[in-house]
DNA sequence: AAACTAGATTAAAATCATTCTAAACTGCTT
DNA sequence: AAGCAGTTTAGAATGATTTTAATCTAGTTT
């Protein structure tokens, strides 16, 4: 077995989640060294292309178990269903509203600016999306 | 005819819409002077409670409508479809993660935190979102 | 005021991403 | 090797939104 192959079911273990062999090849689609935005389908298609199947189910199933176990996060998307980052990163998002596609914006001090949660709640999270359009 | 009933077709005719009967009804709901979130289920119990009857696709429709002639702002929503807001002033939302609920947050001047866009792109929008939750 | 027409509304069917179901399978422990 | 909890699976179900194609209506023309 190789090392990266080691590394990914020692990162799904520490995450409590058995490395099988449908998370594994997934794992390994997802957490290699760059960063991506994925959802359900661009994942279904990569793994047609491997030649290999995987049913929709699991792959929805493992996406939201890998963001419970923060190994992923959920970004904002236009109007096309769910989106995952593998950049887990404090950061914020470019949206093209032309093609729907994500681009990181490094996290700032954007902090400062956040007015004080209404008395009684805490605050979660804070999410920006800038939506750009190409100059025509 | 009354007054708020004139107005609200004179804003229909300015908008280069007709006042049907089903726009003026909705509009009449939406553009009172207090401002709210509202989704299309929201607006068919709203019509059905006060006896009337309105077509799923046109609640749909004039949504759809009264966005792209400035009246309303889409804004995000948890996972809860697609929700509008009559403050068309540029503020940002909390976000009650337990509720869905959505509070206005008047909008500050975050916009000098805001990135240059990419290189052949310009701004269309920021949106930020402050995911909240009560205090256990 | 009747006729006309582009635009609007409608019910019902279609779409489609995501979730559910319940049966079959598999990684792990004993 | 057996057993069990946790996983995967195909296919059905869900549910919000959109499409369709027929009917209707606001506003204009005659």
């Amino acid at each position: 077995m190789t090392d990266h192959a080691t590394d990914i079911k020692t990162m799904l273990r520490s995450a409590n989640l058995r490395p099988t062999r449908q998370r594994v090849l997934l794992a390994g689609l997802l957490f290699g060294p760059t960063k991506c935005h994925v959802n359900a389908d661009l994942l279904a298609q990569k793994i047609a292309q491997m030649g290999e199947h995987m049913a929709t189910a699991t792959i929805y199933n493992c996406l939201h178990q890998f963001e419970a176990a923060g190994l992923l996060q959920r970004v904002p998307s236009g109007d096309d269903g769910i989106t995952f980052d593998t950049n887990i990163a404090k950061h914020h998002h470019f949206l093209v509203e032309e093609t729907g596609e994500l681009i990181d914006i490094p996290f700032g001090d954007l902090q400062a600016d956040v007015p004080q949660a209404p008395t009684g709640y805490e605050i979660e999270s804070v999410e920006m999306v800038v939506k750009i359009r190409k100059i025509s």
